[in-house]
DNA sequence: CTTACGGCCTGGGTGC
DNA sequence: TGCACCCAGGCCGTAA
């Protein structure tokens, strides 16, 4: 599912009931997404549960061990393509693919739902924080706009592929690129070191826009996604590029197209978002 | 170093 | 109804 958006919206919405909750029990069903199974099964019982962050589209727990004098670790949680994180009441029937329950000290459940089995969850050492959170890039609503430009500066890759590359920017997905992209009028094919310092600034105008809307909105459900209370969000209604093929664009009216840039699905407006001299092959 | 691409996994929609 | 095929918001490993 989740972009940061999704993230931020399950986020706020756990760190509602989570914080100072001890997981008195976890159980597992199928680990292959899972870094160290057994890991989790020995640290994560009698830990106490002392922040919920979001950090791109990692949703980072602080736990506090069972043991007084161990040191405080990371559990890490990435909902992948059709990851949900939800509380309920354990006697609640859990959905299909549901893989993962912690039993709370409170009496409720933090259940993790999969279907596609691409989100992931790993410990993470405190010490090991830098070394594998540094290698994300720049949080897109935090960053300036000196920043901004210099992180695509000189790319050559296409500005769609160079958006969603985790090292360049945290938390952007294939919904928010495209929407972003219809938004500053830059077509996705376009080379990131070819957009000059105007459309750097439309396009960093149009990225925090779109996402500060979009949360704003409890992110966009198209398939799989719902907040941590499991309820859908309202931002697909207000997509003007995403998966709007054959539709009317809202500025011009031009039917919105659908290419594959960097393997993956991209809406534009043809009229609206140039494509580049040189077209499919680069520029 | 950077960029491009196939693969992982399951399910929903479409067209014959 | 059945079946083949395409598509899906994630990222990782490999190759060029």
């Amino acid at each position: 599912m989740p972009e940061l958006p999704e993230v931020e919206t399950v986020v706020q919405g756990l760190r509602r009931v989570l914080p100072g909750r001890r997981v008195v029990a976890l159980r597992l069903g199928k680990t292959d997404f899972i870094e160290n199974p057994a890991e989790l099964e020995a640290r994560l019982p009698g830990s106490r549960i002392s922040t919920v962050r979001r950090h791109g589209k990692f949703i980072v727990l602080q736990m506090e061990p069972a043991a007084r004098a161990a040191d405080s670790f990371l559990f890490l949680v990435h909902l992948g393509m059709t990851g949900r994180l939800v509380t309920a009441a354990p006697d609640a029937p859990a959905p299909p693919h549901t893989h993962a329950f912690f039993s709370l000290d409170n009496g409720r459940e933090l259940r993790y739902t999969d279907i596609r089995r691409f989100g992931s969850m790993r410990i993470l050492e405190e010490k090991n924080r830098e070394a594998t959170l540094g290698k994300l890039g720049l949080d897109p609503i935090e960053a300036t706009e000196v920043q901004f430009r210099s992180a695509l500066r000189g790319r050559r890759a296409r500005i769609k592929a160079a958006l969603l590359d985790q090292r360049v920017f945290r938390g952007l997905g294939n919904i928010y690129t495209d929407e972003s992209l219809w938004r500053a009028r830059i077509h996705p094919m376009r080379r990131a070191a070819n957009l000059s310092d105007a459309d750097l600034r439309r396009l960093r105008r149009a990225v925090r826009h779109v996402l500060a809307a979009a949360i704003r909105l409890g992110g966009s459900s198209v398939s799989d996604y719902v907040n941590a209370e499991g309820n859908p969000g309202e931002f697909q209604l207000r997509h003007r590029a995403y998966q709007r093929k054959g539709k009317p664009c809202h500025r011009c009216g031009t039917a919105i197209e659908r290419i594959l840039v960097a393997g993956r699905s991209s809406y534009f407006c043809p009229r609206c978002q140039r494509a580049p001299r040189g077209d499919r092959s680069g520029q």
